[in-house]
DNA sequence: AGTCGCCACGAAG
DNA sequence: CTTCGTGGCGACT
């Protein structure tokens, strides 16, 4: 069930580029929300999947998040695999190149 | 319909 | 490292 929320989170992941990252924080604040967490929660959800590419979004800290630090590593190496092919590539559990995150506009979605 | 609890985070202490 | 703040959604009442 498409929450209208949960579309704006689609509709921002999808301004992101293939090889490209973007972070909860960016993703929150150019929705216009202060909670980085509902942004994750519905990524978390994702009642879109795989439609949504959850794995292109990532901590401000560079770290993938939940995709394997919690819950184990390996349900989720898959997505950072797949990363991987789009050439972002992770180092040590980390972002290896920052460069990859896709910043949106700041008022292209609202 | 109202309330409680949960969540893959972030920032502050 | 630990705790609080924050926003939204699911489940229970």
């Amino acid at each position: 069930m498409p929450t209208p929320f949960q579309k704006r989170v689609y509709a921002a992941l999808a301004q992101v580029p293939r090889g490209r990252v973007t972070t909860y924080k960016h993703l929150a604040d150019c929705l216009g929300c202060r909670s980085c967490r509902a942004v994750g929660q519905a990524l978390k959800r994702n009642p879109y999947a795989p439609d949504v590419p959850c794995h292109r979004v990532i901590a401000s800290d560079l770290t993938p998040g939940g995709f394997m630090g919690r819950r184990g590593y390996a349900a989720s190496r898959r997505k950072v695999d797949l990363l991987a092919q789009e050439g972002v590539k992770f180092r040590a559990g980390k972002l290896a190149e920052p460069g990859h995150i896709f910043v949106f506009a700041a008022n292209a979605l609202k």
